[in-house]
DNA sequence: CTCCAGGGATCAG
DNA sequence: CTGATCCATGGA
């Protein structure tokens, strides 16, 4: 399938901080796992290509990447002062991709005080002890169930850490319907969130990481340290701000658009590195 | 060696 | 309520 390269730069959808499921072959070639499903996209001058067939396009990939959304359009609306106008186009290929509400639940988890490589790490680990063989040395990303079965020595074997303890108390909540997760359409973004910090492990941060990517509530303004770096440094005079506050900040001035602005914030300040102590 | 990572739980005040 | 400390693990 052979779509038109417009708002899409596969290099920045996958490494701006949402994805952890690839493998980079080079700037313009990524393998991508979703499902039972391995992707290899590839941009060539003004066209993307994906190599699947039109069926799994259609059912997977389409959605997966987002595309029936006008990127154009939400970027003009989110381009609101200069910092904004410098963050959308240095990534203005960025798309917030669709992905799987429990895969979520747990990569986020894993997240917390960690670096991506790691999560990578960690999240291959999982779905090689758990999930199913896709093809070669992929696997696909753990069941509810599988996880639940398994015990904490074996999490913790997969490098979770202190996390495989959480990891646990998310499966045990979901699998025995102590959280609902699954029919989340009635609920509010502040509900969802609420139901989803009942897990330990589970904070505002992580909670909007989680309804963000993987339920489509794109008003979800997510600050960990890179978004409180750049947000001190362009909006707060470099002064020490606590996060909340930095929270309604962002959702105050970007609205129900926040979670795109947020991630064409976090990936401009992560590849700059802007405001890192030295 | 020390410091820190897409934070949150727990404890001290 | 706010702020400090601890948490596994590995790379800089």
């Amino acid at each position: 399938m052979i779509i038109e390269k417009k708002d899409f730069n596969i290099k920045q959808i996958l490494e701006c901080g949402q994805h952890f499921r690839h493998e980079k072959i080079n700037d313009k070639e990524y393998l991508v796992i979703a499902e039972n499903k391995i992707l290899h996209v590839e941009e060539k001058e003004e066209k993307i290509i994906f190599n699947s067939s039109q069926k799994d396009f259609e059912k997977l990939w389409k959605n997966y990447f987002d595309l029936n959304r006008d990127y154009s359009e939400i970027k003009k609306q989110i381009n609101v002062d200069k910092v904004m106008n410098e963050a959308i186009n240095f990534g203005s290929g960025i798309r917030i991709l669709n992905q799987d509400s429990f895969e979520m639940l747990i990569t986020f988890i894993i997240s917390q005080n960690n670096r991506i490589p790691m999560i990578k790490t960690v999240i291959k680990n999982l779905s090689k002890k758990f999930g199913e063989k896709i093809d070669g040395d992929y696997y696909s990303f753990p069941t509810v169930e599988k996880l639940y079965n398994a015990n904490i020595e074996e999490i913790k074997e997969c490098k979770a850490g202190f996390r495989a303890k959480y990891i646990k108390d998310a499966c045990e909540k979901v699998y025995n319907n102590e959280i609902n997760i699954y029919n989340t359409e009635h609920m509010n973004t502040k509900e969802l969130k609420e139901e989803l910090i009942k897990i330990k492990g589970v904070g505002e941060k992580v909670a909007n990481c989680i309804v963000l990517f993987g339920y489509g509530r794109r008003e979800a303004f997510p600050v960990d340290v890179w978004v409180k770096r750049v947000m001190e440094h362009y909006y707060f005079e470099n002064k020490d701000t606590k996060l909340t506050e930095i929270e309604r900040f962002g959702n105050e001035k970007f609205k129900d658009l926040s979670g795109y602005a947020q991630q064409y914030l976090f990936y401009i300040a992560r590849e700059q590195g802007i405001g890192k102590k030295k």
